[in-house]
DNA sequence: ACTAACCGTAAGTTTAAACTAACCATTAAA
DNA sequence: TTTAATGGTTAGTTTAAACTTACGGTTAGT
């Protein structure tokens, strides 16, 4: 697997807005499936296929409890889109900076 | 527009694979619409749309020079995807480090 | 051994959104 | 004032993926 698939998955894994719910109910805290699947819209055949995708993209982590599948937030997956955004964030920065020193030339025209 | 809107907004413009493309050409800096859609595997209206997309994520910022559309990137909407993410850190590095210590408690059983 | 709880997967359907084609508006150049 | 270049939008189609239903496998308890 090639490293510029990572970012890929992990991001088309949070594009989804039921699986940033998911991922948003581990933010406390180890979950089960029951325990995510309840209260939620879809059913639990649906997020447990939504868990897959989290689970290949590094988002979370998954282990066994008996007959329990017990989920949790995994920071290698946070950690990949944030290398991700830092590759945009000197160009974005030096964007801003031009944009307000042109403000600032307007305003002295004035 | 609610604050919570904002993230969903901008992990959902990021989550598109082309979307992504558009949004890497403009790293080394600001294009048009023409340069941005030229090599692309969709048309250029296509491109339009995505750009709007991106566009009201605040991960792009847009201005007309002549007929022209220069795109580039906009550092608010990865600004906002970063705060989402600090969310999930302290947890996720929790979740890291209790695993970590279970581990070592393994190695030296064995 | 039987039953119940938990969960993953496969098959098939539904739906959201990505896409193209066509059109129109604006600006610059000839 | 044509002509060309640029790009946004709309309508309609296509497609990828989200979803449900049904099933089977595993573990714990009775």
């Amino acid at each position: 697997m090639s490293a510029t698939v990572q970012y890929n998955l992990a991001l088309n894994a949070l594009g989804d807005p039921t699986r940033r719910a998911i991922f948003e109910k581990l933010e406390k805290g180890p979950l089960s499936v029951v325990h995510i699947a309840k209260g939620m819209a879809v059913s639990r055949p649906a997020v447990s296929q939504h868990l897959k995708v989290l689970r290949e993209a590094k988002l979370i982590t998954m282990k066994t409890e008996g007959t329990r599948s017990i989920y949790n937030i995994d920071p290698e997956g946070i950690r990949i889109i944030r290398e991700y955004l830092d590759r945009f964030w000197d160009e974005a920065l030096d964007n801003f900076k031009v944009l307000a020193e042109k403000q600032q030339r307007n305003k002295h025209k004035k």
